[in-house]
DNA sequence: GTCTCATTCAACCATTTGGTTGACTCTTTG
DNA sequence: CAAAGAGTCAACCAAATGGTTGAATGAGAC
């Protein structure tokens, strides 16, 4: 459980990474898609979608050739829970998160 | 706002630094006190607690010769609002919580 | 069967990270 | 004042991280 959390929260440290989260968030996308709006390769892009699956953060599945990438929320909730045991924080609050997400846009994730 | 996650999940991601937390959330501490469960010297925990206070998750205050460590759980709530927005994570299992503190234990944190 | 597209692999590089030890700076105490 | 305690600094080291490029693999499309 420890292990899992360090890979997790690890996994979420980097910006490219919680962005690619947010866009898989609208939709499962491909890998190649994926790394469109991003200014590095696409083996780098490879790499992170690596690091999301390895903690769980996404699925993918290979149908014929393309490799589809899928959120999957479940390993944000360990980390959740754990957090949460920090401070109480109040219901979620939509309006600040949709203000956060709209500062957390693709450019400013580029290192 | 974007680099302000970078390094809170990136301080989250070590599991001493995690171990150090849940004993804060005790009671304020010393730093040699903070340090003295750990196995390594007092300068790691040292720069651990340096991670910790860049990161805003704790404070430090110097009165006299000891500098006490106090835990600041509001820049938790900035990483707990960008992943409250994936999944919708029942309120919040304070038994899950318990369960998991209890397998997040110190002896396990050492890297 | 060959070309092309989607993706990964391998080797490499620079930077960061997590740890060590020993010297150093304050502050208190005797 | 001198000694001891609390904590940090500096230099160093090994391993991990995030990126690159070029070759390789695997599946469709023509």
């Amino acid at each position: 459980m420890t292990q899992r959390l360090d890979i997790v929260f690890a996994a979420l440290a980097d910006p490219t990474r919680r962005a690619i989260l947010s866009m898989l968030l609208e939709d499962d996308m491909a890998v190649t898609d994926v790394a469109e709006p991003f200014e590095m390769s696409l083996a780098a892009i490879s790499k992170h979608l690596a690091v999301l699956t390895k903690a769980g953060l996404i699925v993918q599945e290979k149908r014929g050739r393309v490799k589809w990438c899928k959120l999957d929320p479940q390993a944000l909730r360990a980390a959740s829970i754990w957090m949460q045991g920090f401070g109480q924080f109040e219901a979620v609050n939509l309006d600040a998160f949709e203000r956060f997400l709209e500062s957390e846009t693709i450019s400013q994730s580029t290192n």
